[in-house]
Formats: C-alpha cells, sequence, structure tokens
DNA sequence: CCTACCGATCGGTAGG
DNA sequence: CCTACCGATCGGTAGG
C-alpha cells in the first residue's frame, strides 16, 4: 500500500518537470495536466507555483545534508581519503535516488525569490565547505595534492551534480556502480599519480 | 575602436540575462532594456527570441569545436596524457573567455524547438565522443585506469561546464591558472595513484 | 476538485 | 527605432 499525500504527488510531478523543461517554463497548468487535474485545482493544497518550488528544493537540501552528515559521521577521526570517498558516495547516492528533484536543487533555486533565495544559497554554501574541509584536510596531512580547496570543490561538485544531466533511473548503471566509478575519480583527481 | 553590429550586442546582452535567469525567465522587454531600447524595436535586428538564443549556442558551438581541433592537431600523434591535457586546457579556455554564452550553451540548448534542438544535440555528443576517444586511447596504452570511457568523460565534461556556475571573469582567478589546475585535476583522475 | 474569470505579461506585428 | 496594439498564456481568485 503506497500512501502518499496530494502534496508530494503534486511536488514529484512538479520535479519531473522542472528538471525537463525548467521551473520558468513550466506552468501551473503543466503540472495538473500530469495529475490528471485543473490548474486551479492545485491551489487547494498548494498557495504558489514558488511554494512547490521551494519544498521541493528544501527537501533535497536536508536529503543532501542528512546524507553527508551520516557519511562525515562514519568516517570521523578517519584519514581525508576515506571521508571524501563516504562525502562523494553520499552525494552520488543522494542524486541517484530522485534525480530530478536534486537538479531541482541544482539547478532551479535561483527561481525562488527573497529569503528563501538567500536562506539555500547558505545552505548549499555550508554543504561545499564540507568538502573544502575535507580537502584541506587532506592538503595537512599529505592525503592530498596542494591544489587550491575551492578549486577542487568545486570541480568535484559541479563533477556530481552533473550526474542529473545524463543519469537514467532505469538505465543499466545502478547508484553503487556510480558511486564506485565517481568516488574513484574524485579520489585519484586529488592524488599524487605514479611519475 | 571597437566596432560590434547591433545584431552581436543583442546577442551579448541576451546572453547576460539567460545565464543570469535562464532563457525561459527572460523576456524580450528585458534584452530590449539591457541596449535601452523598446521590445518591439529589436525586431528590426532579429527573426525571433528564439533564433537569438539559436545564434548565440551555436556560436559557441563553433568556438568549442575549434577550440577541440586546434588542441587535437597540435597533440596529433602524441600520448593520451597530452592529448588530454589539451582537450581540457582548450574547454576552459573557451569557457573562459565569455562563461555567459558557454552556459547558454551548456544548460539553454533545450529550449531550442526541432530542428535545431537535435541538431546542436549532435554536435554535442560528437564533441562529447573526443573526450570519450581520447580516454579510449589511454585505457589502451596504460596511460589511465580501465574506467568506463562513458562515464569518465560525463564526469569531467560536467566539472568544466560547471566553471560556468562559479567563475567570475573579474575575479582573481585568471583563465590559464583555471586551466592549469582544471588539467591536473582532470588528468589525476584518469591516472593510477601511488598507493 | 470544478467552472468562470481576473489583471498582468508574454512574443510578436502594423505602420510609420 | 518608435507607439499602439494583438491574441495567447500566465499565476492565481471567487464561489461553489
Amino acid at each position: 500500500m503506497v500512501e502518499v499525500t496530494r502534496r508530494r504527488e503534486i511536488e514529484d510531478a512538479a520535479s519531473v518537470l522542472f528538471h525537463a523543461r525548467g521551473y520558468a517554463a513550466t506552468s501551473v497548468r503543466d503540472i495538473a495536466d500530469a495529475l490528471s487535474i485543473r490548474g486551479p485545482s492545485l491551489y487547494a493544497h498548494v498557495a504558489s507555483k514558488e511554494d512547490v518550488l521551494a519544498a521541493i528544493v528544501e527537501r533535497v537540501a536536508e536529503r543532501f545534508e542528512r546524507s553527508a552528515d551520516a557519511a562525515e559521521a562514519a568516517t570521523a577521526g578517519l584519514g581525508a581519503n576515506a571521508r571524501l570517498e563516504a562525502l562523494v558516495r553520499a552525494h552520488v547516492r543522494a542524486v541517484t535516488i530522485d534525480p530530478g528533484a536534486a537538479s531541482v536543487f541544482v539547478d532551479e533555486w535561483r527561481h525562488l525569490s527573497e529569503p528563501r533565495r538567500s536562506r539555500i544559497l547558505q545552505r548549499r554554501d555550508a554543504y561545499e565547505a564540507r568538502f573544502r574541509d575535507v580537502i584541506v584536510q587532506g592538503r595537512s596531512d599529505g592525503s592530498f595534492v596542494l591544489v587550491d580547496p575551492g578549486i577542487a570543490a568545486a570541480f568535484l561538485l559541479t563533477a556530481v551534480n552533473g550526474i542529473t544531466d545524463w543519469y537514467r533511473v532505469d538505465g543499466f548503471l545502478s547508484p553503487d556502480q556510480l558511486a564506485d566509478a565517481y568516488a574513484d575519480l574524485a579520489l585519484r583527481s586529488l592524488t599524487e599519480a605514479t611519475p
């Protein structure tokens, strides 16, 4: 018995459409059509189109944060290699669970109005800081090369976020296989190669 | 004497706005405002809003292709390391020259209607294939690890395209410094690390 | 969840 | 490059 609230069904349908066409190019009637109801009926469940966007963005933000929390807790006290691997794996898994919603978080937050926009930007910065911090740790203890932590974090985060551009949930590549491959690529990118 | 056509000024103003807000959220009047003229006056120079998008996307596609052509010509016959480094550097430079226009090519092509949309997708695929091919070469000659070329190419291309999300032309990071850092990260990500 | 409807804004045209 | 204007569509409300 899969019991989901109507509100959540609206957000899921909106995620698919926002991912495929973008927030601005998706009308309230498009979302309603996907649920086989009329546009104005949506407003029995949501206050505005932007509220739907905000709900998706904030839910995904929480998923990323909790996922990273767990990864950091599981690798507390370990070396930078283990910690970065856990962070990347957690992120890849969070993205592959629902690439549509993840892409809304990654790409569509800028359509939020203030103060929601600023708050979500702050959370994105804090999330990115987790990656920077691990890179700083790895630089200090000799695990990683002496790359600028900001550049390296941006490189890795845009790479993992880009998964939403091409990953197919019903494809032949499982979330775990992708997490394996991306964790390897990420770790090697910061590790001195054999001459 | 900087002589630019009005048509090109329209495309440049549109690039900035499409980059900042997205194509769908940018109105014809927004573009006109940026040039201090009225909306309808634009139509003396362009046939439609989508024509402006198509012109930007196609110009950037040509820049990327010519830049990659030069990189490949300069490294013909060399090993996969040298070839991939040249490709990444060429791409980073093409992006940093005009991140606004580059981001329109990367993110806004989906708003093109057929047949332009399909044609640009084909060109993107062909461009991505250059990266896959070098990775395949590096796998065969032992330069690179045995990662799936499709995954590795997607990883690298989304990382370099992500530069449009955060790079500031007037910042403290020069295109060459960024190309250095990204080429290193890219090469190491495919190269076996010391144990 | 529906029909009927609203003011605002959209891309674009006519005609100078 | 302008003003005046067009039909279509937008997000959203009223009132069942």
